[in-house]
DNA sequence: GAAATTATTCGACACGGTGTCGAGAAACAA
DNA sequence: TTGTTTCTCGACACCGTGTCGAATAATTTC
């Protein structure tokens, strides 16, 4: 007796990773499909409209399967994300500026990383910000990012502040570094939105800079 | 025969503000609790979670009597934008400031009474928000919400740039304004979604006042 | 390599929400 | 009153979700 209870992989299968050296199982590549499905799919509708069977159809398994892999169309947008926002962990490490580079060009480089990489993942983090208001799971990972950038950004204010470079306060270091982060975040948004253009993009990576720049040093030019 | 073929009210009932002249008929006032319970059921749930029939039975009639009156939950919102939005208008005249005004005290105006209207109506101006990336009807009407705000904001840029007391391109005049007043947005959605507290909102005022101050003039103080 | 165990898949089902239809009640006009 | 327009309702067809238990495939154990 004693029906199995197979342990359902709740969120990401073990290391959804490339990396993983674990032996690949089946279940390890049908889960992998449905995201690479998902992943798809999300380029052209929003996850809401993507209904359970197009994303298990497209990886030719039955729509019922599909809940052995994953809990809900949320968790399988959980694991996207992850995978889509290791990168912006990267940019995170950017803020801090190395050496004597002048800060212009690290935060110019910080954020035309991060909007070549909603360019590469738009659909992904869009869907992840959207569901920020209805999913828990997503909403504290998401936060969890946002935290670092913010901290990391606030920190690197206040060393500029005290070395006289940076403009002092009222605005809370933590408070200035909230408003440019999510500024970043809602310009590559609604950017990744649009037909992708290198023009654009560049031009929204020089406004950001500029206010970034302005906000900060207070200098113009 | 010819069955009636009642003309439905698409979008929104002939006048729903305020100061409609028109008699009250009785499909008027069923309209008019439609949307009030939408809003208030909007406080708590988003716009997806809430079922039609939680609409009609708090206004006291039957579920299929909705569609009589909306096409959806979408004209829903559609018809609560306006009636929200119509604040945000007289806002957006205060960007061009009156007389001898220094800059600072017409843009923190105008700022205070942007995050007073998202406190006033925040939950009804985040559905809307999110409503863009679904109903065509709904992005149609926010964008030029939106493009009202750049324009006006870019024009004063580039008076305030002739007459050399704002900072130069290279951020053309349109390009700033856009990525400042989605900055705007941003912030107070988010501010909108916190537990209402006036110091909160008093920082949040201040800085964005003050990245809007030295974005566009450069000054520190 | 046969049996036991575990991992994976499936079809069927119950449930809940949507949107439409045609019948009819209520309000109003003549 | 009668006719017309406005408004309301219940019934219905449809679609998507999530759960269950049984069936099959893969893997381990002996």
């Amino acid at each position: 007796m004693m029906s199995a209870m197979s342990p359902r992989p709740a969120g990401a299968p073990p290391a959804t990773g490339a990396g993983s050296r674990r032996k690949r199982s089946k279940g390890d590549l049908t889960s992998q499909a449905i995201l690479d499905t998902a992943e798809h799919l999300l380029q052209t509708r929003s996850l809401d409209d993507i209904a359970v069977d197009e994303l298990t159809s497209g990886a030719g398994i039955s729509r019922s399967t599909f809940y052995f892999h994953y809990e809900s169309r949320e968790a399988v947008l959980y694991a996207l994300s992850e995978r889509a926002a290791e990168g912006l962990y990267d940019s995170a490490a950017l803020w801090l500026r190395r050496g004597s580079e002048p800060p212009e060009d690290s935060i110019r480089r910080a954020i035309a990383g991060t909007v070549a990489l909603w360019r590469a993942h738009g659909p992904v983090l869009r869907a992840a910000v959207r569901a920020r208001d209805t999913s828990e799971l997503v909403r504290g990972f998401w936060s969890g990012v946002a935290r670092r950038f913010v901290d990391s950004t606030a920190q690197q204010i206040e060393i500029e502040r005290e070395a006289g470079i940076a403009v002092p306060g009222p605005p809370t270091a933590h408070a200035l570094a909230t408003v440019l982060v999510t500024m970043n975040e809602s310009m590559c948004y609604s950017l990744s939105l649009s037909r992708r253009s290198a023009a654009r993009d560049r031009e929204a990576v020089e406004t950001l800079t500029a206010v970034w720049l302005r906000s900060v040093y207070g200098v113009s030019r």
